[in-house]
RNA sequence: GCGCUCGUGGUGCAACGGAUAGCACGCAAGCCUCCGAAGCUUGAAAUGCAGGUUCGAUUCCUGCCGAGCGCACCA
């Protein structure tokens, strides 16, 4: 199934051990012209070891190479390009993709130790912005992506629910709030009132200083706050809860920041046993000069906490409570200084497991190239945003396909799945200027795209009307045409090796936008139901394909609906 | 000022240090009596600047320019 290190290995017998066989793996790539072959292995690294040419190496490799499984070995220059058997590989891979199913592309490294994946973490009584659809989108692959890996995914929706923004929240409710407003609207309200806090506290500054005593209060036990502090949560998660169902993104945990209200002060003890905690201006800090980091903060001079006293007081709940062999935590860019100083910290409190935690980040979410601010009320909604999505993916639905049964559903899981994909499909770490025209757009490398690809796919495996044999029967095909969707297929297995190593779910975006680019080409070539002697092998082919681009997309967190 | 991230056709993005730098949007021209045109085909169009390492640099290093984000009592 191994192409490459089935090569490496020849190359290893035929060389005088000149390199080891994980050496000459890595110096083989795929070439980026298809008339070069299917493999190429350049010989400039081993012409210095051997002192000879690299063309004339590459000339006697190529005479001394022989396998089934390479069909041609070219020599070019410098490169040998080997050309695959098309026949064995295809039917071999066919063929395993057909058993496998769904399992095909599993890789066994995890051994089903728990991954702590700490994502979304949206703020209560603030509107869950477009800013949290990265978190949420890029989290919840993530979680597919390790599982696929073997490892057992634990999903951790840190919600911001305690801080400052609710003293300032409670102080804007108590002057200006109306009951009836919120529980008609909480979100959108509850945005208005913080807007309006930060409006006014420009001219009149006490309102701060009412905010943070309101929260000094919510921290002391206060009833009145308290109360309202669980109202505004529990409307909030409400509406939360909505945007999740529309996504399909569930969590094993809601333990947020208040969760941890209580688990704090044993963290301060703890560093004052250790002696790390130092006084600074009225706080308590950590230093971090050793470790050419800024101090981290870890109370405040009026003895309040602070963000970070949380997220180690949670890091130590998670260890202790999932025994995490990894913990993620997809958290913006502009939070990497502070996983440097948590990090840090925990790794002078002593914890050897704190090199276990690995931030993952990624660019923002800008409107007209600036940062989007809640306090100014220059968000864009993220519900609005998928609702919009689905109304339109409606339309196409009324206008190509009529017909089609249960349209709602279906215009779901398209409306969404393009909004999704679209976060999704380019490396994490880019910033996106928000373009709700680019969100929407159903053509093109995006999820409706994937999706229309396997809807066609599957629509010929119906009116094929056989169920898909279990294994192919031998044809004539020569799988010319097949190829370079063969070659894809067989490229799944990296894709996900990829999405794993880099935490980059985009590497597997990008390769079902391949695969459906490919299988859309042949389908446009190929007249696949044709009667003949080729028709069942071409039809596992396609079987294949809908396998593959629809666990593709499961990884990603999008549906497949087999009509669209 | 210091730190992190990023500079590729008009726009949005690809390219384990390798061959002729790919794809999409948009634009221009085609393709449904034929498996779903949310598709396919063809065309025009790009590596910020200057050095360095290397047989070979879009990729690695240094400097500059430009953008975004951080840099103690927000999260």
């Amino acid at each position: 199934m191994n192409y490459k290190q089935e090569l490496a290995e020849k190359l290893f017998e035929v060389l005088g051990h000149e390199m080891d066989v994980k050496e000459l793996e890595m110096l083989i790539e795929k070439p980026k012209n298809q008339q070069h072959g299917d493999l190429a292995f350049p010989c400039f690294t081993l012409a210095k070891i051997i002192r000879k040419s690299p063309n004339m190496i590459a000339q006697e490799l190529s005479e001394k190479i022989q396998s089934p499984t390479f069909e041609k070995i070219e020599v070019l220059g410098a490169y040998l390009n080997i050309f695959l058997n098309k026949k064995l590989v295809s039917e071999d891979t066919v063929a395993e993709i057909i058993k496998q199913k769904e399992k095909y592309g599993a890789l066994n490294i995890g051994n089903n130790r728990p991954v702590t994946i700490d994502l979304s973490s949206p703020n209560i009584a603030k509107p869950f912005s477009m800013g949290h659809l990265r978190s949420t989108v890029i989290g919840n692959s993530l979680a597919f992506i390790v599982e696929k890996c073997g490892f057992k995914p634990i999903r951790i929706n840190h919600i911001g629910d305690w801080g400052t923004q609710f003293g300032k929240l409670i102080t804007a409710y108590k002057l200006w709030g109306d009951a009836e407003k919120v529980k008609q609207n909480p979100i959108k309200e509850l945005l208005t009132l913080y807007v309006k806090f930060h409006e006014e506290a420009e001219s009149n500054p006490s309102l701060v200083e009412q905010g943070r005593s309101w929260f000094k209060s919510l921290e002391d036990g206060d009833e009145d706050a308290l109360s309202l502090w669980q109202w505004f949560r529990d409307e909030s998660l409400q509406e939360f809860s909505r945007i999740y169902e529309l996504m399909n993104v569930e969590f094993d945990s809601f333990a947020g920041e208040a969760f941890y209200n209580d688990k704090m002060d044993r963290v301060v003890k703890l560093l004052e046993e250790k002696q790390l905690l130092v006084e600074s201006d009225q706080a308590q800090v950590v230093e971090l000069t050793d470790e050419q980091l800024p101090p981290c903060l870890i109370k405040k001079s009026d003895g309040a906490t602070l963000y970070a006293t949380r997220d180690l007081a949670a890091a130590l709940y998670r260890k202790e409570n999932y025994d995490f062999d990894l913990s993620l935590y997809v958290v913006g860019n502009e939070q990497s200084l502070h996983f440097k100083q948590l990090i840090a910290v925990l790794d002078k409190m002593g914890y050897s497991w704190a090199k276990k935690m690995v931030h993952i980040p990624f660019g923002m979410m800008l409107k007209d190239g600036k940062k989007m601010s809640t306090r100014k009320g220059k968000v864009v909604l993220l519900e609005e945003v998928l609702n919009e999505s689905i109304a339109m993916a409606k339309n196409s639905i009324e206008e190509k396909n009529p017909n089609l049964t249960d349209k709602d559903t279906v215009a779901k899981q398209v409306g969404v799945g393009a909004v999704m994909f679209h976060d999704l499909k380019n490396f994490r770490m880019n910033d996106i200027d928000f373009s709700l025209e680019d969100m929407l757009r159903f053509e093109g490398e995006t999820g409706p795209y994937v999706q229309y690809t396997y809807a066609r796919a599957c629509s010929i495996l119906r009116k094929a009307n056989k169920a898909t044999e279990t294994s192919i029967q031998p044809s004539s095909i020569s799988w010319e045409k097949e190829w370079k969707v063969v070659i894809l297929l067989t490229e799944f297995p990296n894709a996900i090796k990829r999405s794993f190593e880099q935490f980059d779910p985009s590497q597997i975006a990008k390769y079902i936008v391949d695969l459906a680019q490919a299988f859309n080409k042949y389908y446009a070539e190929v007249k696949i139901l044709e009667e003949n002697a080729d028709q069942q092998a071409r039809l596992a082919l396609v079987a294949s394909v809908t396998i593959v681009l629809k666990e593709g997309m499961r990884l990603l967190g999008i549906e497949a609906p087999e009509e669209m």
